[in-house]
DNA sequence: AATGCGTGGCA
DNA sequence: TTGCCAAGCAT
């Protein structure tokens, strides 16, 4: 019988994790980044800025060889905030999510005006500079400063809602996740603990089938002793992604240039290049009065499908053979293949090119 | 608080 | 093939 009196756990519950067991893990199997300090060491403010700029709902490959451009490009938070916008924007383009482009850029000049170049060491201060979030400002308080912050990103959400089974469905449990990994995180190596969960979330505790055998947190996780890991995070039912069509029309001139113009200021793809287009609608709008030039139009073959986060397109290609020495219509520009890669090229655009076989960069 | 905002890889 | 997913932020 065992005595009341005593500090004896139940037999169903379990230790509490250990933040020393996750930071040892880490210290065997961390992954090495770009963006990443040897171990041991802070990283540079400006790489762990820019990377987590980029990474934010992008993939680590994705992410690996925009970084090096950008950081041979412009190799301080003060070259970047020097550089032209247009010249940012095309870097950035392919990448996505192009708004992080402009506050990125943003950031940089608020950080040389308001901090003298140097990000504040703050994970307040830093949420006040455009662009940077309230994971972004604990991310980089943690990693780059290794202060006591403790950023939530979806990895982190998915360990902890396992470790402690939570139910509530996200976005609701956001609150109660992020108590808990701050609850978590420790004094000591703060900023080694934020990237250990993170690449235990990519490496082991991963969406499906995670790699439970060889956590170092198996032991005190509930979810995987209820033996369904997998079925943590509980999300929110999505919304449904609605169809939208429309006609883009490529007029090429004799001399190979490509009419093109940049997009409104304001909502998708802002101030991006773009390729004249009639609007992107769920009904077909009359091509006809959108076009460009008023001439006669073949449809391309088959047509271009992308997908963006809140709706599909599907685009028909028109094309239009013009004269050398065809004036642009007001607020388009003729551009030859060769300079593409000057200009702010979404995904979407580079599709409609190269559907009308045009090979730029 | 809910919605708008890209892209590519993967099962 | 289709849906899901990846180091979120702004409004």
């Amino acid at each position: 019988m065992i005595s009341a009196t005593l500090p004896v756990r139940a037999l169903d519950q379990k230790a509490a994790p250990r933040p020393a067991d996750l930071l040892a893990w880490y210290d065997r199997h961390r992954r090495r980044l770009p963006w990443r300090a040897e171990p041991g060491r802070t990283a540079d403010p400006y790489h762990v800025f820019l990377s987590e700029i980029m990474l934010q709902q992008t993939t680590v490959k994705a992410v690996g060889p925009y970084f090096i451009d950008f950081t041979r490009r412009w190799p301080t938070v003060a070259d970047l905030a020097a550089a032209p916008l247009e010249e940012v924007l095309s870097a950035w383009a392919g990448l996505g999510y192009y708004a992080r482009a402009r506050n990125l850029h943003a950031c940089a000049k608020a950080v040389v005006e308001r901090h003298g170049g140097h990000f504040p060491a703050d994970e307040d201060v830093l949420l006040e500079l455009p662009g940077i979030g309230p994971y972004t400002a604990a991310a980089i308080a943690s990693i780059a400063f290794d202060l006591k912050a403790s950023p939530v990103d979806g990895n982190i959400e998915r360990v902890v809602s396992r470790l402690y089974s939570v139910d509530e469905p996200l976005p609701k449990s956001k609150p109660r996740i992020k108590a808990l990994a701050a609850a978590l995180t420790p004094a000591r190596r703060p900023g080694d603990f934020a990237q250990a969960m993170m690449d235990l979330g990519a490496t082991i505790c991963t969406p499906r089938s995670p790699a439970c055998p060889l956590c170092p947190w198996m032991d005190p996780c509930t979810a995987r002793a209820g033996g369904d890991p997998a079925r943590y995070p509980v999300k929110a039912p999505k919304t449904e992604r609605p169809e939208r069509a429309g006609v883009a029309f490529l007029a090429v001139r004799a001399d190979g240039a490509v009419l093109l113009r940049t997009r409104p200021d304001k909502g998708l793809l802002a101030k991006m290049t773009e390729v004249p287009s009639t609007p992107w609608g769920p009904v077909p709008v009359a091509p006809q009065s959108h076009a460009p030039f008023a001439v006669n139009w073949r449809k391309l073959p088959g047509s271009v499908a992308h997908v963006f986060t809140h709706f599909a397109l599907s685009l028909d290609v028109w094309r239009a053979d013009l004269p050398a020495r065809t004036p642009a219509p007001d607020g388009c520009r003729w551009v030859l293949p060769k300079d593409f890669s000057r200009e702010a090229l979404p995904s979407v655009m580079r599709k409609i090119l190269a559907h009308g076989r045009i090979e730029g960069a």
